[in-house]
DNA sequence: ATAATTAAGTCAATATGACTGACCTAAAAA
DNA sequence: TTTTTAGGTCAGTCATATTGACTTAATTAT
């Protein structure tokens, strides 16, 4: 018996059942994404696309370093998708009271794709959640905090 | 008022709530992901690799063609990532029953590999769970569950 | 007033993970 | 004997991300 096994033996969930859960994660975000992938292939945009548009909707006038830090990838990598979100019109840009930044914002197709978009997932959720009680929601939404960096989880709590 | 909103009025999760669900989903598995991919990253290998071997080790002579429906990409996608892995003796091709199929299983070089990455998961899971009681550690697993698609329910049920 | 830091942008090269399409071989099933 | 299945391969393409080096303009600190 390995060292870990001996770890999770005292506990109802032993290594199989923490397995169950790994592969859940994997199974349940590749379904959770799909649904946005594919409309936003019709577009040539891809996943990344979508986040931006997503938190740029959720906190209006976002500066590109806070978006970053949301992101967490390099300023290079968000340029490109960026760069062609506002191409195309769906995200506008201006010029903070700090002259060095800027704020994003969407624009009214912005705004149409976003909803497009986020209404796949925030349906997917409801179908799902809409046959539980309180109490499993709340485990789950508690459950899913904790899987999140500490670092995150305070992210996570400033934008909401 | 938008139809969706409306929609989601009577329930206590409403569209904000929802929002927050999306949000942890993408913090979680990006952190989840993270602690692997920096330890593959050294050995020029990629979250591919991890889940290669991951299904190999859940599912001992595993056929290339069940793994490509558990991973759902094409087999010229994987071709890539499995002849490095045999390429460089993690993973070991034999000849099955019927002689068109491959079954593949782990070399001790592979095992180690899967523990070394896998274990991250799973005392990161660990670590998460030991903080809650049964229920809401049933509630996780079971709305996680549900956020699979009905088909890859039937997988994971298959597997497991 | 000058120096240092910060926010943003850009160029270039590279890696990973995925795709489509076309085509092939060998074995099993119809 | 024909058809289907399992697996393999070549070629080209795309999306996401990286590192590293460098620039400009604005704000802060000394």
């Amino acid at each position: 018996m390995t060292d870990l096994k001996k770890l999770l033996t005292p506990l109802f969930l032993n290594e199989n059942e923490i397995r169950k859960i790994i592969e859940l994660m994997f199974f349940s975000y590749r379904d959770f994404t799909s649904g946005p992938d594919k409309v936003l292939e019709k577009i040539n945009f891809g996943r990344a696309h979508h986040r931006v548009i997503y938190f740029v909707k959720k906190s209006n006038n976002l500066t590109i370093k806070e978006l970053l830090s949301i992101l967490q990838i390099t300023k290079q990598s968000l340029s490109r998708v960026l760069n062609q979100l506002v191409k195309e019109g769906y995200i506008v840009l201006s010029t903070g009271e700090d002259k060095r930044t800027k704020k994003l914002s969407l624009s009214k197709k912005g705004e149409q794709l976003e909803k497009k978009l986020s209404e796949i997932q925030i349906l997917k959720i409801y179908n799902v959640i809409k046959n539980f009680d309180e109490n499993d929601i709340n485990g789950f939404k508690k459950v899913l905090f904790q899987m999140v960096d500490i670092k995150n989880q305070k992210k996570f709590n400033e934008i909401n």
